[in-house]
DNA sequence: TTGTAAGCGTTATCAA
DNA sequence: TTGATAACGCTTACAA
């Protein structure tokens, strides 16, 4: 019934033994102990209610067992399902993760990365969606933390890795499919294509109608922004310059929503009139009127693979190894194509 | 360009100084001393590249700068945006945050009390969604971490404070404007009833049937879960029983896309035949078809102000405050009711 | 204005 | 099979 938590000293006083040889029992260090002191000290820091100080702990075996996971903004829908993936990987090995929000913004990265340092995690999770150009992370060359990249490359010697999706094949996927299904004017209304996922996404759309010996036209692609507004204007704008097609093609889902909403508005009718795909598929696009085709991004799995990587690294100082995992698109055809 | 990162007496030992001073610029403790070896100090660190050790520094303060978040599930719509405002809260504080997923699982719940007292946060934001009944927090006891409850009420000394939503007022708010617009048979679909916020919910819906003098018919009410599934399942029950509405209140949004989902299959239209409204205001909720008239929850506030009064609690030892703070919900109206 | 030194709770190296 | 004891890097009385 103490007040301050009870320490490895207490114990060791309580059972007439030395702290070293507690610290060994409570670490199942204790293969040279006897059954009769061991038994002791278990019993005494169960009855005491003992917790360990990981504080203590930390600062002489160097290391936290937690990890930072910096992203944008969790309250985008597609990234809650990559935290809950690494959560769930950091977790399953007790580590702990430690979140921050970005918002795209290039002076809070640095400043997380700071404090990631600062509170010595063992290594970060690193998703930077909107590409900032070609910016030195000044932050992470001070420290040396390894780190993981979600979904982008960089390039910075503290990389360790990284998970990325082929979105070039994705869409090229996606826009086979539209093809495949008859449909042969295809808009693609893009992200922000500074991004080299957009840049990526684009190329695929550009090789599916290669290989299927439709023209590509410069006047059938738009970029903006990932926002469902984007794709609401998008499909404004294309009716202003009097753009005339049969399905469009998605930067993400979010967009699509927007395309959507902008189109039946117009009394266009999905998918008899024009198709649509999205990309990522979150949670909410099977349950869109129509429900939405799109090609999924695995972002459960990124999360946990990139917690699985690091881990890795981590129990491999020596080999320098730099790993790319590169994970596949899944196209899930719904309603909103024919 | 050393490996080891630098530490506090390597900067003392090369600015002929003590550790002790060397502390005391770093941390702003310097009113006494002199501005000659204040910018030497300052110099040195900053061309050493230092960064402290918050190890070593929470041993001794006994203080992290770490709060932990419980919450069910981060994929669950209804969280990102509590995460998102107790991560800006803390973040303005300069503290960090270690999120839980506990997939509403009690043990998972143990698991996580445990290793966050562990890892000494000075405290913790709990949100925990579904009711489990009276089972005791032994964790908890065990720990002497402070607490803040969002959303749910616990007895436990470790509680130092609550932040909820008036839900028997908003569910009031919903279903007084359902009648208001003339509405007059309106089913409730509720989430899981053992909630008390699904309990209070009803007793709004009740309240605004009362002083509409509308009887209250136990045969219009029904509980399920918070998915969309169960709205689905719901409605075609309602149908089977050959029940006649003309407006749905619902347990939160999710249930009100399966319950519009549904109606739609049946050709009812909305809001012409049926209104509806839902409880939450989830980010998708204003692009469904049609958008969704709903009591929106301001759950950013909620993740903002519990750290806020966390931080309160922290920064006010003494006085063993348990307070309580009730935030209003908000009617959206959109064009699922007329 | 600055230095000395104790101590935070562990782990880990030697010795015993 | 165990015990002393020196770290780990920092803060903080108290002295000087």
């Amino acid at each position: 019934m103490g007040d301050k938590p009870v320490t490895i000293k207490e114990i060791a006083r309580e059972a007439e033994v030395s702290t070293a040889t507690v610290s060994m029992i409570l670490n199942n260090k204790d293969k040279s102990i006897s059954a009769a002191t061991r038994n002791k000290v278990l019993a005494i820091a169960g009855k005491r209610n003992y917790i360990p100080n990981t504080m203590a702990r930390s600062l002489v075996t160097r290391q936290t067992r937690t990890i930072g996971l910096i992203m944008p903004d969790i309250t985008n829908p597609f990234f809650p399902e990559i935290a809950r993936g690494a959560e769930d990987k950091a977790s399953e090995a007790r580590y702990s993760i430690i979140f921050c929000n970005t918002d795209d913004n290039l002076k809070q990265e640095e400043k997380y990365i700071e404090i990631l340092t600062e509170k010595m995690v063992d290594g970060i999770i690193f998703a930077h969606a909107a590409d900032s150009g070609e910016e030195s992370f000044t932050s992470l060359n001070k420290s040396k933390t390894p780190v993981i990249l979600i979904d982008r490359d960089y390039k910075n010697e503290n990389v360790k890795g990284r998970v990325m999706v082929d979105n070039e094949k994705g869409s090229y996927t996606g826009v086979s499919y539209l093809i495949q299904k008859g449909y042969r004017t295809i808009l693609y209304v893009a992200g922000a294509i500074i991004t080299q996922t957009a840049k990526d996404r684009l190329a695929g759309y550009k090789r599916a109608l290669q290989e299927n010996h439709i023209e590509w036209k410069e006047s059938l692609v738009k970029s903006g922004s990932y926002r469902s507004e984007w794709g609401y204007q998008a499909v404004e704008q294309f009716m202003n310059d009097h753009v005339s097609f049969d399905a469009v093609f998605c930067g993400n889902d979010l967009i699509a929503f927007g395309v959507i909403k902008k189109m039946k508005e117009f009394g266009i009718r999905i998918p008899d009139d024009v198709g649509v795909v999205g990309f990522d598929d979150i949670y909410v696009s099977s349950m869109m009127e129509p429900a939405l085709t799109t090609v999924k991004q695995p972002n459960y799995e990124m999360g946990y693979r990139a917690v699985e990587l690091l881990l890795e690294v981590l129990n491999n100082k020596n080999d320098n190894l730099d790993r790319k995992i590169v994970l596949n698109t899944e196209l899930i055809i719904r309603k909103s194509t024919r």
